[in-house]
DNA sequence: ATAGGGTTAG
């Protein structure tokens, strides 16, 4: 079908001569064969016309075999393999086809073999020329072969090709990239040959190792600066997260008259997105309609990025909603749009419209939606994501991948297999180790983490700040004061890692919640920051728990303060009177808390039954089961009163009147989210579900019970932890 | 009929 244009024209072309006499150029041109392969896309479809051209006798002219060489080697449809059987059966190879085939490696995995070619290029006698060495260097600087690069360097000088612009710049290019920018500056101060192409190869070479100021000096000498220059300024100040200068840098270049081009735009427009700076954002936005380019892609999707990381999420989905032929990326950016804000059911419902839309997800889209699963305890969906990485993207060594999916799995309740995919890691790098310490942290197995820290660092990787909030924390689940002191000081000496105000929190938490309030205190003083609300939140807490009212009171006052407005706090405050017996002061707080029109966060807790997220609130009616749901509620109260069960109502009067009235004990949302799950689910199924806020000791004691008398395992995770309930015991024994 | 600099939209 493809050639069905080219027999009419064979009858003529059977006359030319084939071998010897090669046919005049312009009518080789415009042969539809040659014609064809210029427009090919695909490896395909190249082969066809391959044969075509045999079967034509055109594939022993020079211009033939140089356009298929060229179009295996270096097209975007490229097959090396396939260029090199090209290349094989030509007699005697050209410069143009010995200069295509060194590309063709340097385009390759192994570049460094194109210095095979053209060792095997100089020996049958064919010299290089001007064309030969940007492709030499490039292979030399993708394999970060410096050795091998000044051998080929030797040779430009010993051959005089220096003073050629494209193997100056390229040169420069290849030590900046090998990171000897010592190497590269000599080249570029050894010649006169200072063009704005070369001084920009030299720009980037000294953003790459960090030295901006080197940079900047270097592009205010440059005498006529391009737009390319330009790009490259902002482009390196945003890489190295300087975002203030890159908009400053905007700025100057347009006082020196220089339009910007789309790559300006995009990368002005990641800067907005990583500042946050939706101002310049809509500036773009509106320069862009300006220019008519609204309908460019590129630039949309960066429009996208910027609108949703800025915090204006419906501009964004409005734009996206607005791309007519949706790729894989615009897709990519609105889900990790959605899971940036928090919004992770919209992240989730995004991805299922993706998936009906037969778009096929990328890597990056499991970057953006695994998270997502995470924060919703969404297994089913994270279960599928994983059975479709290991399908599709099982040799793609992509560390992130699976260090989300081990974040996926610890936060889903799955810390053992989040350990499988962990071990079944062929690379780690610091964050998957990270990633499993934390994970065991939250679930309490302080032990592990701590072994895992071993190998960790007996592997030679260093940790990291990272990975000693995973340690302090799993030793603060599992109160482990000295362990948890010891850690806190190596991170200190040994690792000489400041620590920050997470790592004091942990410490705090864990000192007063073994009773030990003064140490705790004097951690506090000598800290060099402020303490922020978790601190004075897990000091409360402790409060509480050890009926220490007085400092309570004091802490509550430094909470009222930092956060007026926060009714956890007044929560909080009204839980430890309670817990104290003093109702009168549980009353005042309550009537404050009315009088300033303040609501707590409402509990919520999620579960997932045949792949989609049930939600619950308290006293939650809005759920189509919800009679169901109330009845079986119902026959769990009754069992736990006939097994013994006293409601602890010391913790219940957090809640609102109306709510107490209703019930609000047995209508905790844990409690609504379980029920639904003992009707929907089989016989001993595992329950897996997730609260947003802390687990009440009312809703720990009854689960417990549940998990006993319905022989169900129940897998919940709270603000802090997780907990598993087996047999009538949860795994924290109690503690948290 | 082949080349040099920046990015790449995540």
């Amino acid at each position: 079908m493809v050639f069905s244009t080219t027999s009419s024209h064979s009858n003529i072309l059977h006359i030319l001569p084939t071998s010897d006499h090669h046919p005049p150029y312009d009518l080789l041109q415009h042969h539809p064969s040659l014609l064809l392969l210029s427009k090919c896309k695909s490896i395909q479809t190249l082969k066809q016309i391959h044969s075509h051209i045999i079967k034509t006798g055109l594939h022993n002219t020079p211009f033939a075999q140089s356009k298929l060489i060229h179009f295996s080697a270096v097209s975007p449809f490229r097959d090396l393999s396939y260029a090199l059987s090209v290349f094989e059966s030509v007699d005697q190879p050209n410069q143009i086809m010995w200069n295509t085939i060194i590309r063709g490696h340097s385009l390759s995995p192994s570049p460094i073999s194109s210095l095979q070619v053209y060792d095997r290029m100089l020996k049958s006698g064919v010299e290089p020329n001007s064309y030969t060495f940007p492709f030499l260097f490039k292979s030399c600087a993708k394999a970060r072969a410096s050795r091998e690069g000044k051998q080929v360097h030797a040779h430009v000088l010993k051959l005089g090709f220096v003073s050629h612009a494209h193997i100056h710049t390229s040169l420069i290019t290849m030590y900046a990239q090998i990171g000897e920018l010592d190497n590269a500056r000599m080249v570029f101060d050894s010649n006169t040959l200072r063009d704005v192409v070369s001084f920009t190869a030299l720009i980037s070479g000294y953003f790459s190792e960090r030295y901006v100021d080197d940079a900047r000096q270097l592009f205010d000498e440059i005498p006529v600066k391009d737009v390319v220059s330009w790009n490259a300024m902002i482009a390196g100040y945003v890489q190295s997260g300087l975002f203030e200068e890159a908009i400053s840098c905007f700025s100057e270049m347009q006082k020196a008259n220089v339009t910007p081009n789309q790559s300006t735009l995009v990368t002005l427009l990641s800067a907005c997105a990583h500042s946050g700076s939706l101002e310049l954002g809509k500036w773009v936005s509106s320069w862009i309609k300006e220019h008519g380019l609204s309908s460019d892609l590129q630039l949309t999707i960066a429009l996208v990025d910027m609108y949703s990381k800025c915090g204006e999420i419906d501009t964004a989905r409005e734009l996206f909603d607005g791309i007519i032929e949706k790729n894989v990326i615009s897709w990519n950016v609105m889900i990790g749009g959605y899971s940036h804000m928090s919004l992770y059911k919209e992240a989730l419902a995004l991805f299922q419209l993706m998936l009906r839309s037969n778009i096929k997800p990328s890597e990056v889209t499991f970057l953006a939606i695994l998270p997502a699963c995470a924060h919703l305890g969404a297994l089913d969906l994270g279960k599928w994501i994983h059975a479709y990485i290991y399908k599709n993207f099982k040799n793609i060594s992509n560390i992130s991948l699976w260090t989300s999916l081990i974040d996926m799995y610890a936060k889903c309740g799955c810390i053992e297999v989040a350990a499988q995919v962990f071990r079944s890691m062929r690379y780690r790098n610091s964050a998957s180790w990270n990633a499993m310490i934390s994970g065991l942290a939250m679930h309490g197995h302080a032990e592990k983490a701590l072994e895992l820290f071993s190998e960790m660092t007996n592997e030679g990787l260093q940790p990291d700040d990272i990975t000693f909030v995973g340690i302090l924390s799993a030793c603060t689940q599992a109160g482990l004061v000295d362990v948890g002191h010891q850690y806190f000081k190596s991170m200190i000496q040994d690792y000489e890692i400041k620590p920050k105000l997470q790592h004091y929190g942990c410490m705090i938490d864990l000192l007063a919640r073994a009773g030990m309030f003064e140490e705790a205190k004097n951690l506090m003083k000598n800290m060099e920051m402020e303490p922020d609300r978790a601190i004075w939140g897990s000091l409360l807490n402790a409060c509480k728990v050890h009926g220490h009212i007085e400092f309570g009171e004091y802490v509550a006052d430094r909470l009222f303060e930092l956060e007026p407005e926060n009714p956890g706090a007044y929560v909080l405050v009204s839980n430890m009177y309670a817990r104290a017996g003093r109702w009168d002061d549980v009353a005042k707080i309550r009537t404050s808390l009315n009088d300033r029109g303040m609501k707590k966060v409402p509990g919520c807790t999620s579960i997932e039954i045949d792949s989609f997220v049930h939600e619950f609130l308290v006293g939650d009616k809005f759920h189509p089961q919800s009679k169901n749901i109330y009845r079986m509620l119902d026959e769990v109260d009754k069992l736990l009163e006939a097994s013994g069960f006293v409601p602890d109502t010391s913790e219940v009067l957090y809640d609102m009147d109306e709510e107490w009235k209703e019930g609000a004990l047995s209508q905790h949302s844990e409690k609504l989210a379980i029920a639904f799950g003992l009707i929907s689910t089989k016989p001993g199924t595992t329950l897996r579900i997730v609260k947003n806020l802390r687990v009440c000791g009312n809703c720990h004691s009854a689960t417990k019970l549940i998990s006993k008398i319905y022989n169900r395992e129940i897998i919940a995770r709270d603000r802090n932890r997780f907990h598993h309930f087996k047999d009538g015991v949860c795994s924290c024994n109690d503690y948290w």
